[in-house]
RNA sequence: GGGCGUGUGGCCUAGCCUGGAUAAGGCACCGGCCUUCUAAGUCGGUAAUCGCGGGUUCGAAUCCCGCCACGUCCGCCA
């Protein structure tokens, strides 16, 4: 258990020996306080009609009830509050000992030996990855990394669309347009090559019904099973893919599994969903189509039919992601999917179609809104994109002029080559993670390229700081003397490195990763605030020095193992 | 028309789930701090009817209802 665990437990035992008396069932939440109000505090507002006590009275009645020991040293009744105080000296040791012995698991929770799938990015291999869906990536891995440190098991999966009506269509133009009308992409990268023919065969498809029945030829034949016709599909998409892989893979990211969806085609297991739809209440046929009446589960609109069959009898995206839920949740104990906002409709009605196949594990989804520029929505489609690798390269350009204004003289270029790889990635990272999922973000240059304030680099230069420091040190064993730590600011680090095992649960209950940027961007500000106000290696007491240089290589640790979890490197220098 | 989400100083963001003690940061702007561990840092200042209107409560940015604005969806697309 953590210290702050400790603390909190200790704490609630206490105030429950005090309420008893009270007989009431309210559940004893301990919170914590505004600054310089306390470590903890107990709110007893709730509590004061059993009481029958003004809740002011209340609280004094209760701080006056509960007496010091070694971990609490003050208590404090304070406008209807019990404020508690923790030791610092204690907590400080305890937390210390804790970091240090722990190293790159510090903040790891218990191992909770159950598997969760999170499946994200699942974009269509027709093009580049653009901005618009680098959140997706960015969002589902950041969780994947949360949910491994919360103790989980974790697969991460990429659903391949391999069978649908985007990859025909990047098929179809591969296959049929002249490579001289497709217009050029100064980036080499397959997906760059390839994306041109997709775009121009959508248009083709607009304008000529001959093209769209050839389309819709190709993916009839898919779903028979036609070799010659996944063959070239798959020769089709597969060097796109490549290209997303690569991608990804600069920012960090690599995911475990790529299920195809043909394979939920292929072991007949849609077959399976479909007969089982069709035998519920609220399946209705129309024209030789089949599909389920959403009405009676609270969707309303212009229309509420949810149709899974197609009256050529090939079915439709949403009836495959039925299938491939169904397998899931044999193979996971918790499922977690990262969604653009636009699939709200279609995720609920594959949730209704899984409640009503009685699946056991239903997935909980993390829905995030669309990153748009000022002229409106991205899209491949009409080529309205920032792409991811353009946004990677001008992040590790303006990476590179930053650290060549300030350090040009003292590094050599490959050093800071290296150091703009990792501020630059950082940077786009911790840019797009820092917003809550929800809320909807207008692109900026000026804004992903932030490098000021609350952006990559303040977190980055805090550590660089930190090793700098220990770099200086000859300590090969880290010895403190606990007692000593007693300036302001190095209660205030301590206690702020305490809370990370905190911060890596509520992430994770929460499937909130932008709580974890705001802590480091909280513990950067605070390690600042200590590095100003305590000299480390100029300390004369020499106990005193080597308690801090302790503190210095837990903030180090706290700082390096919270980058890991958002995908982002921590520099030794910058 | 209906569903879902968002609305917090000039701009961007946290807090909302689980109501509580002065609404917290960043950018921009103004004024300080480098003979001391990298100033990609730090200290101070100006700046907010928490979209609008009701309600619940001792107490609402937070919960409930209505309205407005923006985003998104309501395809035998994915």
């Amino acid at each position: 258990m953590y210290p702050f665990d400790q603390c909190k437990k200790e704490i609630t035992i206490e105030l429950q020996k005090v309420l008893a008396k009270y007989h009431s069932n309210i559940e004893i939440r301990v919170e914590i306080p505004p600054n310089n109000m306390g470590d903890f505090a107990f709110p007893c507002f709730s509590l004061a009609p059993y009481a029958k006590k003004s809740p002011i009275d209340l609280a004094k009645d209760i701080a006056s009830g509960i007496s010091k020991n070694k971990l609490i040293t003050k208590i404090d009744a304070k406008g209807g509050y019990v404020n508690f105080f923790i030791d610092n000296t204690y907590l400080t040791s305890v937390t210390l000992k804790s970091i240090l012995e722990k190293k790159d698991t510090y903040g790891c929770l218990q191992k909770k030996k159950k598997k969760v799938i999170i499946e994200h990015t699942s974009a269509n291999p027709n093009g580049p990855l653009h901005v618009g869906r680098a959140r997706n990536p960015i969002i589902g891995d950041t969780l994947v990394r949360i949910f491994k440190a919360a103790g989980y098991d974790v697969e991460s999966q990429f659903y391949l669309d391999d069978m649908g009506k985007q990859v025909a269509i990047l098929a179809w133009g591969i296959h049929n347009l002249d490579g001289k009308q497709i217009p050029l992409s100064e980036n080499k990268k397959a997906d760059h090559q390839k994306v041109g023919f997709y775009q121009i065969a959508n248009e083709r498809m607009e304008s000529d019904e001959k093209v769209t029945e050839a389309i819709g030829e190709i993916v009839k034949k898919l779903e028979q099973g036609d070799h010659n016709t996944i063959d070239m599909i798959h020769a089709s998409y597969a060097p796109v893919l490549d290209g997303i892989k690569q991608s990804l893979s600069r920012i960090n990211i690599h995911i475990d599994t790529y299920i195809p969806e043909s394979a939920f085609i292929n072991d007949k297991s849609v077959d399976r969903v479909i007969n089982e739809l069709k035998q519920t209440t609220y399946c209705h046929e129309q024209d030789a189509a089949f599909y389920l009446d959403m009405e009676p589960f609270g969707i309303h609109g212009r229309s509420t039919k949810f149709f899974f069959l197609r009256s050529d009898g090939t079915t439709l995206y949403a009836t495959r992601d039925i299938a491939y839920h169904q397998w899931k949740a044999h193979h996971a104990d918790l499922l977690i999917n990262v969604l653009g906002e636009d699939h709200k409709l279609e995720s609920k009605q594959v949730q209704v179609a899984l409640e009503l196949l009685h699946t056991k594990v239903l997935p909980q989804i993390v829905f995030y809104a669309f990153v748009s520029l000022p002229e409106g929505k991205m899209s491949t489609r009409r080529g309205r994109v920032v792409y991811l690798d353009e946004l990677i390269d001008e992040c590790i350009e303006r990476a590179y002029e930053e650290v060549k204004k300030r350090r040009a003289s003292e590094l050599t270029e490959s050093q800071m080559k290296k150091i703009a790889e990792l501020v630059g990635i950082g940077c786009l990272r911790y840019n797009i993670i820092k917003i809550q999922p929800e809320k909807d973000i207008l692109f900026t240059w000026e804004e992903a390229l932030n490098f000021e304030g609350n952006a990559i680099p303040f977190i980055q230069y805090a550590h660089a700081r930190a090793c700098s420091i220990l770099s200086k040190t000859k300590v090969k064993k880290y010895t403190y003397d606990s007692t000593l730590l007693t300036h302001n600011s190095e209660i205030l680090l301590v206690k702020q490195l305490a809370r990370f095992p905190l911060v890596i649960d509520d992430a994770c209950i929460g499937c909130k990763p932008h709580i974890v940027a705001n802590y480091l961007y909280e513990t950067a500000s605070v390690f600042n605030q200590f590095y100003r106000d305590c000299p480390v290696l100029s300390e004369e007491n020499i106990i005193l020095r080597s308690s801090r240089i302790a503190l210095v290589n837990a903030t180090k640790i706290v700082l390096h193992n919270a980058l890991d979890l958002l995908g982002i490197s921590a520099p030794e220098e910058m």
